[in-house]
DNA sequence: CTGAAAGCGCTTACAG
DNA sequence: CTGAAAGCGCTTACAG
């Protein structure tokens, strides 16, 4: 309540309690206004040297620390963007936020987490409004209008790998392209009888690649019978154990996702079956792990974490056209697709093997 | 500018012009005080149920959302938690956030990523401040003494496998126990000559780790040998080499963490050494890579998700008390430690093999 | 170059 | 139960 020393520093009272000084206190202790603190801070307009000097050895002396939640609400700008995942499953997920949290920290802008889980999901998104100033939203279980409807008003946003949402930037995968690349290889390598372990049924990025699965069959002219999964290893298992157990005939199969693969590539292995000889293997991704399994898997590879950064650098870009033409409302650019491209490697072979 | 239609709302022409209706905006439709809205909002005092029934109709016809930053300012409360990583490289950091994410979705908080790069550094830090409630912090590679001069004073703090900080909750793996058993199950096994590859010199854990290796090493009886990696894969692919060419005398290693210890692995089948016949090889971490490298791979667990998760709800813990108890300042819990045990799998033998 | 004042969008004692 | 007002910690026209 009472300084025992007043002939000093006062305002050096509230950090030492624990509590953080403000710019009032730095002021207080510099002899000048906040106004010219906030001025030495923030370095846009020209302060004369001396009060400079005084401000900053003010701050220093106080250990002060702008509040950044306080500059962002009346700057209309929080620095930091908020990625909206469906799971955190996985390499595909780290090779992803990587790429992100590169491009993002190179723009000086922090990387805001929200998972959607099964309970609490879409709902939270609003309220990120104030928290960020744009969303990369990656949500391909989501009814795009159910998303539509949940998406905050003010920020930006880049949607990543989703049913495309028109009004917006749509960073796409050609998953179909890529899944009929890796038929095709397989019917090439001589199987007959693939099966497509697909995703989720309600999962777009699923949906996609199952289309491409079959549309390369029947061009090509084999059997491809699809079991439906979760995107998780176990599923790939239970088909790995099937088809080695001739319950499922196949002489190929193609996972939606390489998690799945590595799950089927195992259960073939521990029964004996040679792969890719009896059986061939394929999965889509290409994540680190691909390669380390053995056999080393194939797989159709997106660069996971270039795809990160580039939503992010799309998403900056359109945070600074925002701020420069803030009537125009929410900017619409062309969508962009990103071409992934067939890694072959030890679980199939290359050439014919009829 | 001017409105053509002033009879009905005029209210709504932020909201259709992308601008997000404020506060002020629900009251003036729902003919209120902005405390009444903000009261409904909230839901803790009473209010009757008359107005309630207003505000929320006019908050729904204006689309409005409360903007989070301003709450977070009048509440000093963000609802968000800092989590400070030197890397987002490899499985353990998705593990990591998994097990953060869990844990803090469950509470309701968001979790605002902060990479500690090469360059861009501690620095960053400070200006969490006003950003998020607390501070879940790993950085083994940094000096305690720069990490504290460099934390924000507001927010609480859980500090992650760092050197510890006093005054503040440690959450430490017993790195020395969990390598020492290590070290002596390969002995068990047989080995005379074990190299091991360690972390960066700089680095907390793998420090522990260098000191428990060899601590059980010459308790052993055993010849150990330190090469020092940088944690990626490649570092240990090197050593694999070495090895295979006889450069380097070893019928064991122990990397301490799982991708150089699968660096190693790799390395030596490629040179057609038998693992665990000739070369066994132990890691530390137990990512869930390693049960699916062949041979699966032996590796000290850390349970990471749950670790996450733990940091999170001290963290959590820590900034209910304070909000209770806001003159105490930073309260001093005992330190907690993670204790790892031993997974033995293909690439180490569980017997001796003299 | 500098300061006093308004404002960012909310919450919350304080009166009524 | 409800409203007017102060305040959270900053920034930024607006005057001087």
């Amino acid at each position: 309540m009472s300084s025992d020393r007043t002939d000093l520093v006062p305002a050096a009272v509230p950090a030492a309690r624990g509590a953080h000084a403000t710019i009032h206190d730095v002021a207080r202790v510099a002899g000048v206004s906040v106004a010219s603190v906030s001025r030495v801070f923030n370095g846009r307009d020209h302060v004369r040297a001396a009060m400079c000097a005084r401000v900053e050895e003010a701050a220093a002396q106080l250990g002060y620390v702008p509040h950044a939640g306080a500059r962002s609400l009346s700057m209309a700008r929080t620095g930091a963007i908020g990625v909206v995942l469906p799971d955190l499953h996985g390499e595909f997920y780290s090779e992803l936020l990587r790429g992100m949290d590169r491009e993002a920290s190179m723009r000086g802008l922090g990387l805001l987490l929200t998972v959607l889980h099964e309970g609490r999901g879409v709902d939270t998104l609003a309220g990120l409004r104030g928290q960020v100033d744009g969303l990369v939203v990656m949500a391909p279980e989501l009814d795009p209008a159910v998303l539509a409807r949940h998406m905050p008003r003010g920020p930006a946003a880049v949607f990543l790998a989703c049913a495309p949402q028109d009004g917006s930037l749509n960073l796409r995968i050609d998953n179909h392209g890529g899944a009929a690349a890796a038929v095709a290889h397989l019917a090439a390598g001589g199987a007959k009888r693939i099966v497509h372990i697909s995703g989720p049924g309600n999962n777009f990025d699923a949906q996609e690649r199952r289309a491409g699965a079959e549309a390369a069959a029947s061009a090509a002219g084999v059997a491809l019978s699809v079991i439906e999964g979760d995107f998780h290893e176990a599923s790939g298992t239970k088909v790995g154990d099937r088809v080695a157990a001739r319950t499922l005939q196949a002489d190929a199969i193609f996972a939606a996702n390489d998690m799945m693969a590595i799950g089927a590539l195992m259960a073939l292995k521990r029964h004996g079956i040679a792969v890719p000889e009896q059986v061939a293997v394929a999965g889509f991704d290409d994540i680190p792990l691909a390669r380390l399994v053995n056999p080393a898997l194939t797989s159709v590879a997106i660069d996971i974490a270039a795809m990160g950064a580039r939503a992010v650098a799309h998403l900056a870009e359109q945070i600074a056209a925002k701020r420069e033409r803030p009537l125009e409302g929410r900017v619409t650019t062309a969508d962009e697709v990103i071409v992934p491209h067939l890694m072959v490697r030890e679980t199939t072979r290359e050439t014919g093997r009829g």
